[in-house]
Parts: structure tokens; sequence; C-alpha cells
RNA sequence: GUGGACGUAGCUCAGCUGGUAGAGCCCCGGAUUGUGAUUCCGGCCGUCGCGGGUUCGAGUCCCGUCGUCCACCCCA
């Protein structure tokens, strides 16, 4: 015996077992967003690597420390995306779908961090992402949110609070910058080592430090709301109201920042207090300048990424999602002809309605471990056929849930009698 | 990347202060030869995460390593 491969650290295997809660969260996320006009949009998986440089920003964690990247045997230099946003952006200008038009998208796939593991952060993980390029009013801000707070409710998921801030233009954002070192440069010798690091390279993040010490001093700190351009300001403010006019609650929150560069503006995050430290469940914000760093034409956007492990882990909490597919029926077939026949029989019987799932018995058995099979199988009902009923040109029929008890009937009529049975000809989409 | 807890059959776990492994579930078979889910009987499965050390002897102690989880960090 050859030794096992293990999976690498930080991936995991979604088996069948668990298969029906994300299949909840993707069927609800396509209704949603078709609720929307939003269109899906498949981008690669690898892009080059300089693209998220570009657009994360060389300095932030995710590019200096946790992407995958390397150089393929024809020395392309490539990076498996930690986000989407940037690939989402990457494609709009190289389709040219951004010449004046404007586009509402949404994305789902994976991605990809070097991180350390923990419940809810994971190397491999998942996303969905939405995105709307060339709007430039807080319209769009409000509507993007309003589309992810209809998808978390639909799901089901209540107890999630957004959280909303403005981090204004580059310019606005700069300034601030600026008076936050001068702030925290008097308390230097009493930051966190952490903090007092990030003091120059990226003084922002000081303010969501989780460090005792420091958040008495970020406490005392301006506000960035005090350092707003009046046009931010109004932007925002006109965002909130249209928040307030849909019902959504929210609290704004001067301390929110992002980790990636790209952002301007609207800034907001969907936090649940059920995950321990990995409470953001949705994030996003407005990105203006992204598609012109990128090559583009000025193109305003804003986005938010769904980590949908996170929401799967909340689903899971609350029991939400798609039943198992169990098959319909069970065929069970003993004996040399009726073996030979079942397939063939099953065959005609999908043909005949394309809706019926049925599961026939592989591998032989006798007639108690088929039924076994028929039973865990989770199928409503079971076609026996045995050699006898071959030869009278019958199949049985048993109801495994109920308590009718077994008929033959024509091998010729038990597609009709399986479709009335099951409500297949009902033009229904299979839920019943 | 930092600190900590944990790692025993496919799954959930037991195994006292060191003496060469157990239960339940699952799976397979049987209870007069064509019928499941209950019951009864029987069976399969582990180099106790991996490597090294201490010891006459280690699942049980020590070190390393890998992995999971918790917090930090970061973020979805």
């Amino acid at each position: 015996m050859s030794t096992i491969i293990e999976p690498l650290r930080g991936v995991h295997d979604i088996l069948p077992s668990g298969i029906g809660t994300w299949q909840f969260l993707e069927r609800t996320t396509r209704e949603v967003f078709a609720a929307y006009g939003y269109e899906e949009f498949r981008v690669p998986i690898i892009e080059q690597t300089q693209l998220f440089k570009r657009s994360i920003g060389d300095f932030t964690d995710i590019v200096e420390k946790e992407m995958f990247s390397f150089v393929d045997q024809g020395e392309d230099h490539i990076t498996l995306r930690p986000e989407a946003t940037a690939g989402i952006a990457r494609a709009m200008i190289s389709n040219g779908l951004l010449r004046g038009a404007r586009q509402r998208v949404w994305c789902m796939g994976p991605m990809f961090r070097r991180e350390r593991p923990q419940a809810g952060r994971y190397r491999q993980f998942h996303q969905i992402d939405a995105e709307a390029f060339g709007f430039e009013g807080p319209d769009v801000d409000a509507e993007i949110i309003l589309l992810s707070a209809r998808l978390l409710r639909r799901l089901g998921l209540t107890g999630v609070k957004l959280h909303l801030n403005s981090l204004g233009t580059p310019a606005s954002r700069a300034s601030y910058r600026e008076r936050l070192i001068g702030y925290f440069s008097a308390y230097e010798s009493q930051l966190d080592e952490d903090s007092r690091r990030r003091l120059h390279a990226n003084p922002l993040r000081i303010l969501d430090s989780k460090h005792p010490e420091t958040q008495r001093i970020v406490a005392g700190a301006p506000h960035l709301g005090e350092s707003l351009d009046p046009e931010s300001r109004a932007h925002f403010e006109a965002l909130c109201a249209r928040l307030r006019a849909a019902g959504i609650e929210y609290h704004v929150d001067h301390r929110l920042v992002r980790g990636l560069d790209y952002y301007t503006r609207t800034v907001f995050e969907w936090i649940t207090d059920s995950l321990g430290a990995q409470s953001t469940v949705c994030a996003g914000g407005r990105y203006d300048g992204l598609v012109e760093q990128l090559g583009g034409p000025p193109t305003p956007g804003i986005g938010w990424a769904m980590g949908q492990e996170r929401i799967v882990m909340l689903l899971e909490q609350l029991g939400r999602h798609d039943g198992l597919q169990s098959p319909d029926v069970f065929l069970v077939a003993s004996g040399e002809r009726a073996q030979a026949f079942a397939l063939e029989l099953a065959e005609r019987l999908r043909e005949g309605s394309p809706r019926l799932r049925l599961q026939v018995n592989l591998g032989g058995g006798n007639f108690k471990a088929q039924f076994k099979r028929a039973d865990k199988s989770g199928a409503r009902y079971a076609l026996v056929l045995g050699d006898e009923e071959v030869g009278r040109g019958v199949v049985a029929l048993k109801d495994l849930r109920g308590d009718q008890a077994q008929v033959d009937c024509p091998a010729e009529e038990i597609g009709g009698r399986l479709s009335v049975l099951l409500g297949l000809d009902e033009g229904n989409t299979g839920k019943s």
C-alpha cells in the first residue's frame, strides 16, 4: 500500500451530505441577482500577478504575503486570484464593455489566500461577488447594499448588522492619514507593537485594533468624517437617506476601513456575532479609481463580496438547506433476465419522464440486500423486477414510505403510473 | 506570521498515576432459499497523525514535525 496523499492545508472537500446548504445558497443567489437585473459573469481563476499588485495594492497583506504566485513553464508570472473584483474589472476592460456603457454583474467561485487556516478562514474559499460599473451617484450604492440585504434576508440570516462608512476621495483620505499620523505619533510609546508598525505604513488600520490600550487611544483619534470632502459627505448622506427610506438599519462606523487599497468613498460590512473572530460575512465598497488604474477608461465602480463558507456555517446553524436530492424510484432487479432488462426499462422510463429521478440497483445482490439499498437511497417507491415479473410482462410497484400494498403493473404502463403518483406532469419545478 | 488547545477504527468518542487497544453508529453477512426501515446473532476495519527520544516496556512521558481548532494578525 502506498502512502495516502493528504489534502493541502486550509482546503476542504464539500461532501454530498453537506451540499444541500451550498445549493440553497447558490440557488437563492441566482434568484436575487436576477430580481435586480444583474447578469452572471465568469472570469479566470488565474491572472497575471501584476493585476493584483496594481489593484489591491503592493503593500497590502494580501499581496505581500498571502498570494499563491508562481512562474509557469513559459515564465509567465501567475497568481491564483485572491479576490474577484480585480479580475472582473480587467475583463470589463479587455472585452471593451465599458465604452460608455454601464454594467451590473455578479460572479461566484473559489478564491485563494495563503493565510493560517481557522474555521471560516481557508486557503481556498468561495465568494459571491456583485459589481456595478459606470454609476456615479449614491443610488447605485444604495441598490447594491439593498441587494445584499435582500439576499441575506432571503437566506434567513437576520442576525447580521450593516456597518457603514465613507473613506472619501483619495485626496481627503490622504489628508486624514496625515492627521492620524500626527495624532498617534504623540502616543507612539503607548501603542501596541502591531500598531506602531502600522503608524507610517497604514495608520488607518490602527483604528480597528483590538488591543485594549490602543483602543483607549483610538477613542480620542480624529474622525474620518471630519476630514471628508464636501462631495463625499453629500454622497454619503444621500446614501444613508436612501437606506433609511428603504427601512434598512445601519450603523455609521467611522473606524471601518478596508484592507484593499482600491476602495474610495462608501465602504460597508455585514457583521455577525455567531462566527467568532470571522465576523464579517459580506463586505464591499466603492472603487472609483480602479478601472483607470488598470488602464481602462475612467469608470466609477462599486461592489461587494460575500464569503460562502461563512454564510454556509450560519445556514448550518439554522438548519437551512435544500432537501437531499434522493431518487423518486429505486429499481430492484434480481435474476438473469430481470437484470438484463432493468437498464433498458430504466432508460425507457427516463425517456418518457425527463424529470423522473430513477436509481437502478447495480452490482446484483439478493432481494433483501437490494431492498436495503432502496430504503437507504431515500426513494419513495421501489420497482421490483424478477424473472417471474419479466415472464409475465409486469413490474411490481412498492410504496417504501406508506402502507399501500405492493401491486403488479404492466411494464408498458408503469411510466404513466409513476408520473401520476409523483406529480411529474404538472409542470412544476420538481419541488413538491 | 505570533501564542495556546487538541490529533485513538469511515463517524462520535472511552482508555485511571506508562505494561503491546475498546464502545456506539456506519458497513457486510445471517435469522428455512423473492422484499427494506424494528429486533436478535455474527463479521470487517486501527502500524493510537507522522518521526525521533526516555524506559525492560509508551496511545499514555519528552522533543520535533504535520494537521485541525481558538485568540491575535488579516479578512470574505
